[in-house]
DNA sequence: GCCGGCCTACCTAACGCTCGTTAGGTTGAA
DNA sequence: TTCAACCTAACGAGCGTTAGGTAGGCCGGC
């Protein structure tokens, strides 16, 4: 199923972009030291994208696609709603682990006015996946209102990401412990 | 006080080289067409500043200063500590209603791996500034111990940032109002 | 069973553009 | 006469992108 193309590099190229992505924005992604991270030439990328704007939608496709994935994943690994919204957090922890990188999409949210149409549209529906699975994720944990769900999870969402921007700039990943404690502290998240 | 050379064109470059790297970062920062939009050349910048990365240096320390004596505006001019926690978001409100830009510092704070040493300083002070306004706002407030307020301040500094990020990605200006009513209807901000 | 054609996956080389930066003027005020 | 504040022109490096080539695997037809 799907297409099968070359599937091996293919799937490199997407995750060398991904990463250098989260360090550097889509700005930073330079096609010759993308393709030299992959183990070949910067032309040869042309042979599976037809340009950088699709090459960095189809990134932040599946970077959207893998985090609902995961987010199901722990939905049904997770019996308790309230447990669920509790590891939430760890999702994005993960990218600081990895080097300090961040959320691909909170720093494409900040080059917005320079992305292509395409990255646009795929960088908003990270959003609207993280948004969905935290509001029914509050509506079965009785947290709130199925009324005030989507704002409540927004807010938790765009906490989260401002908490790993911050542990970026400090390179301190226990900084945004820290910080989540004080979101569970303050009643954002389940204690 | 301070070298007043050339004052009013400096202060312009610094003026416009501000806007254009709340909405497009360091990287996107391009001296031609700052120069441009100042109503000079390009190399004329260099008669001000030695380098970009000096520019962008004294963009940002001018920026936190700001930052800081809108600050103490705000102490000065409202009695109960509760109340300027209140209006602390507001100051992150005006970059979005400037165009949907953001926080020069929240965006710089993604590009941190690009950025010149110098830059990154001035960039980590803008933090601590108003983690430390916060702070001593939060004690006065009798909201916290002065044990718990650096943390909390943090979190209430990197939640706003983080709504402030959403509703320029969403260029929505009352979704980050509704972020920050929701911050205080969680109990992250004071009612 | 082997041969020509075709396709995938890469390559080298270069184009045109933009960038930060520099050398070396010009101009008007003090 | 000096100097701050600008200018024109260009350099070299880097960028995304393209033209055109090559090596190897696969496949139907003779």
């Amino acid at each position: 199923m799907d297409s099968q193309t070359g599937t091996s590099s293919r799937d490199k190229i997407l995750d060398v972009a991904t990463k250098i992505a989260q360090a550097h924005g889509y700005g930073g992604l330079n096609l010759r030291t993308l393709a030299e991270e992959v183990g070949i030439k910067a032309a040869s990328l042309y042979h599976h994208f037809p340009s950088k704007a699709d090459l960095a939608a189809a990134v932040a496709k599946r970077y959207w696609e893998d985090a609902a994935a995961g987010l199901e994943v722990l939905s049904s690994r997770t019996q308790d709603p309230a447990d669920r919204l509790r590891r939430f957090p760890g999702t994005f922890r993960k990218s600081l682990e990895n080097d300090n990188r961040i959320c691909l999409c909170s720093f494409m949210t900040a080059e917005f006015d320079d992305l292509p149409d395409p990255v646009k549209k795929e960088v908003e529906t990270f959003t609207d996946v993280n948004v969905a699975w935290l509001s029914k994720t509050l509506v079965a944990a009785g947290i709130v209102s199925t009324k005030d769900a989507k704002k409540r999870a927004h807010a938790i969402f765009a906490a989260v990401a401002g908490a790993q921007l911050m542990a970026r700039g400090r390179s301190d990943i226990k900084l945004f412990d820290a910080l989540i404690k004080n979101y569970q502290a303050a009643g954002l998240l389940p204690l």
